[in-house]
RNA sequence: GCCCGGUUGGCGGAACUGGUAGACGCAGCGGACUCAAAAUCCGCCGGCCUUGCGGUCAUGUCGGUUCGAGUCCGACACCGGGCACCA
């Protein structure tokens, strides 16, 4: 008897596959490709559980596809810009590359244990200036191409620290550092032109046939396409400003006569002109600008409003006019930052008008009731109906009085109907020291000069300060100091590096030629692109995705990727997030599950034996230290333990609790597929015939073939691994009986086992390959083919018919597998367990569904 | 606040297109093996009523459609993800 022994088998399959270069790929055009991509990390330190998660059903598909005669590319690489770097080196004193390049160190090496099929002569790291110098390249390409502007936006400013800070930094309101209230503050940034492809990133969804359904409504609604009119309203100024009109925009002009009010934006043009002139105007927008600039904030903070004193004049009525407030709640970055507010037909406009005392007129009446009768109370009435108190549009229904008065506006002049987006530009300046430097020169002469190409990479430079806040590369003495490109004049580099999610955006193009001294090589981009399976968090469903798409669509139309259909990912997985219950000592501090011991529901801290509290389950963070690494569980029970725990039970689009037991049991199951392996018979020939105990069995194990490739295929890992228990748990019992030792049996159950180890081979790799040796099996086990099922074996000639009574099951019919339906019937009515409720009368009616079930209706 | 998900035994979950609710695993209970323990193997395992056969209730809550609803429709509750500078 041999033991299983993964600290022994694991690194030696790693070697071979290793020294075999199974897993590195180049073009090859007599073969199908394949690209499986997941999404790749960022550096953090240490890999845990939800890693292994992704990455384990990563190469479940690479390793599966593999076996199907595909030539796949499986990459990995780091996403190793971003803000914790900063945070790092202030923290320790070190520079946030040494940190970086450690944390990915770490982390190679743990991947590495995992034995996860990746093609390591492909690695990136996005820090690399390798990897940005191709970045900056791009963005020149974009620049010149015209998808990048330069325009103001908001920043969340922190007037203690004088830094930008970013939303995560904002803390109730305030810096996470100074305390200080934060503020919002104007600045030139740079843009990806992304809003001009809203059109064409909205319409597409709709072919991205192999993405969830759940993440392509979330981006049609993040796009946010609306029909509405847009025109323009006259002002009464009453001389405090020169403003003839206000240009509004609606997505429901039918409600025009309903208007109580016109709202603008505290960033509005209209109100910054306003504000020294009208009393108590700057003190209120102050304070609405003490504020982040999330949306979040913005729309759960309380409506509040300020009335100017000025008019607006009902386009379609001279004679009635109707105040105009500035609202703490209209975005100047949607539509015109001006609306005009219909309180009985929206529920923010409503609120206002109750707190402020304007008029609340319904103009949409539901269709069942009578004008007279319909009055609005707390609640807006947004549904449609027909049009009343509305003169030329009454009676008509919402649709024909949107028409009418986009009509009637554009015949005036007034206004058109338009198309607005909710998705805006892509700002991509960020005031940080730890990402891409923008490759541009500002020169007092020229302007904005780009970096000529052969100039690239702009490196960031390594002796920087990072101890005290605010932007290090505007700090250095000399790194922003360059001669203009152009007139050789002395100017100023830009100091803005880019979003990290530019980083991210494209490292899937890189990776097909990460070598390339162009952004990317046209004939392996050719090749390998699209990613045919991407797998990755869904919290990514909107941001990094859209992103993603939009570089796709620019990168093709500045020549760097073919075009395709425009697309980067032509499949999507979103797995769900690994959780742990978190630990917390009485004073405050956090623990980690392992300094943690329970006992009878209790927890206790393990060094001092104190009670301490159990905290709610939440996805593993490093902040809230509740973390599992997987290091001790490989070094406990073995890669393939973990990885194989990380598919059983849960289906993987679903958050997975984190359990100490779980991983027991698929320990328990690999030691038992050793041990089966150990009391096999030896190989034998194929017998003339089977029994029916070796035929069940061989049809057990065809069947799990057929299961378990659709269970891959379609991502439901969780029943794969139930079937392959259930095929393990058909061979242990033909083991156990007394006639097990005869040939047909015996070949049965050897044929059952070694369809499992070739099943599992992508799930539990080493094991699987040790076992594949052991077994005498051909070559090694990752080069096979993957097994077919024989058809002959799928189907069952007799099948089970559940029989209801009014839909109450009562017992069960054997029929024949395509038995005619009035045999069917004639068994289920002279079945006893339907007699007993018939009690000798005719059924009202008898459904049968063939091959589902057979309903006695009495 | 807005957009998107989820909710099934003690626990993770299964149930193909509306057709046997609880596959498979974990935990638990009982037994075998053992001097003993571990490991392993066998059996039981949603609630209530019933000696049993069986009956009945049950898929977050309330209502509806249907011969039949975990699955479809309408309201609601709770939990989670995203909200453009976390990645």
């Amino acid at each position: 008897m041999t033991r299983y022994d993964p600290a022994a088998i694991e690194p030696k399959w790693q070697d071979v596959w290793r020294e075999r270069r199974t897993f590195e790929v180049e073009v090859d055009h007599s073969r199908p490709k394949y690209y499986v991509l997941d999404m790749f990390p960022y550096p953090s330190g240490r890999i845990h559980m939800g890693h292994v998660r992704n990455y384990t059903m990563g190469d479940v598909i690479a390793r599966y596809k593999r076996a199907r005669g595909f030539n796949v590319l499986h990459p990995m690489g780091w996403d190793a810009f971003g803000m914790p770097a900063e945070n790092a080196a202030m923290q320790n004193n070190t520079h946030p590359a040494t940190w970086t390049y450690a944390n990915i160190d770490a982390m190679r090496a743990q991947l590495k244990k995992l034995g996860i099929s990746y093609d390591w002569s492909r690695e990136l790291a996005t820090c690399d200036p390798e990897y940005y110098a191709q970045q900056q390249a791009l963005f020149l390409d974009f620049l010149e191409a015209g998808f990048v502007s330069r325009k103001s936006s908001m920043v969340n400013w922190d007037p203690v620290d004088m830094t930008v800070l970013a939303n995560e930094q904002v803390i109730d309101g305030k810096g996470w550092r100074s305390g200080a209230p934060v503020e919002r503050r104007e600045l030139t940034q740079w843009f990806f032109r992304i809003s001009d492809m809203a059109d064409e990133l909205l319409e597409a969804i709709e072919g991205l046939s192999k993405w969830p359904d759940k993440v392509r409504l979330m981006q049609a609604n993040w796009i946010g396409r609306s029909q509405g009119l847009q025109f323009r309203w006259a002002l009464e100024t009453s001389g405090i400003v020169d403003w003839p009109e206000l240009e509004v925009f609606t997505t429901r002009p039918d409600t025009i006569f309903g208007a109580s009010f016109c709202g603008i934006s505290p960033d509005h043009p209209l109100t910054k002109a306003l504000e020294g002139k009208v009393e108590g105007l700057a003190e209120f927008c102050a304070d609405c600008r003490r504020s982040g600039t999330s949306e979040e904030e913005i729309e759960t903070a309380e409506k509040r409003g300020f009335d100017t004193g000025l008019r607006a004049v009902h386009p379609f009525d001279p004679g009635w006019t109707v105040p105009v407030y500035v609202a703490n709640f209209i975005l100047m970055d949607y539509g015109t930052g001006a609306i005009f507010g219909v309180p009985a037909h929206d529920q923010r406009d409503l609120d206002f008008a109750r707190k402020y005392g304007l008029d609340v007129l319904p103009v949409v009446c539901p269709g069942d009731l009578d004008a007279s009768d319909f009055k609005i109370g707390d609640e807006a009435f947004v549904d449609t109906g027909r049009l009343v108190n509305s003169r030329f549009l009454d009676g008509m229904t919402v649709d024909e009085a949107k028409a009418e008065v986009i009509r009637r506006a554009e015949q005036a002049k007034q206004g058109e109907g338009i198309t607005r987006y909710r998705l805006r530009d892509w700002g991509v300046s960020r005031q940080r020291y730890w990402g891409a430097p923008i490759p541009v020169v500002h020169c007092p002469a020229c302007g904005v000069v780009p970096v000529p190409k052969e100039d690239l990479p702009v490196r960031l430079p390594e002796d920087v300060d990072l101890s005290i806040p605010g932007n290090p590369l505007e700090r250095h003495p000399t790194w922003a100091d360059v001669p203009c490109p152009k007139c050789g004049a002395a100017a100023r580099r830009e100091t803005d590096t880019m979003d990290t999610f530019v980083d991210s955006s494209w490292y899937f193009a890189r990776f097909t030629a990460p070598k390339a001294d162009t952004p990317t090589d046209a004939e392996a981009a050719e090749y390998w692109m699209n990613v045919d399976q991407y797998i990755g968090g869904v919290e990514h469903a909107i941001l990094h995705l859209l992103y993603s798409r939009f570089f796709a669509r620019a990168m093709h139309r500045t020549g760097h990727l073919p075009e395709r259909s425009g697309e980067p990912f032509d499949a999507l997985f979103t797995q769900g997030m690994v959780c742990h219950e978190t630990y917390r000592a009485s004073d405050g501090r956090w623990l980690s599950p392992e300094e943690v011991t329970i006992a009878d529901g209790a927890a206790t801290e393990t060094s001092s034996g104190n009670r301490i509290e159990i905290g709610p389950s939440i996805k593993m963070s490093k902040s809230k230290r509740n973390t599992v690494d997987p290091d001790a569980i490989i070094g406990q029970y073995g890669a393939d333990t973990a990885r194989f725990f990380m598919l059983s039970d849960s289906p993987p689009e679903r958050d997975v609790e984190w359990t100490a037991a779980g991983v027991e049991g698929a320990s328990r199951f690999l030691n038992r597929l050793w041990r089966m392996m150990e009391e096999l018979p030896d190989r034998s020939a194929m017998p003339d015939s089977f029994g029916a105990e070796a035929t069940a069995l061989r049809r057990a194990t065809h069947k799990t073939i057929a299961g378990v490739t659709l269970d891959i295929e379609g991502f439901t890992f969780n029943k794969a691994v139930a079937r392959l228990y259930e095929l393990a748990n058909a061979i242990a019992r033909a083991a156990s009986n007394a006639g097990a030792a005869q040939p047909d049996i015996a070949f049965a159950r050897r044929e059952g086992l070694e369809t499992i180890v070739r099943l599992m081979s992508p799930m539990a790799p080493h094991l699987t390959e040790e076992m594949w040796e052991r077994m005498g099996g051909a070559d090694l086990l990752v080069d096979q083919p993957w097994p077919e099922a024989d058809s002959s074996l799928t189907t069952d000639d007799v099948i089970v018919l559940p029989v209801q009574v009014n839909g109450k099951k009562r017992g069960e019919l054997e029929v024949a597998k395509d038995a005619a339906k009035e045999d069917i019937e004639a068994l289920a009515l002279g079945n006893p367990d339907v007699a007993r409720f018939l009690e000798g009368r005719p059924p009202r009616k008898v459904i049968i569904v063939p091959g589902r079930i057979v309903n006695v209706v009495i």
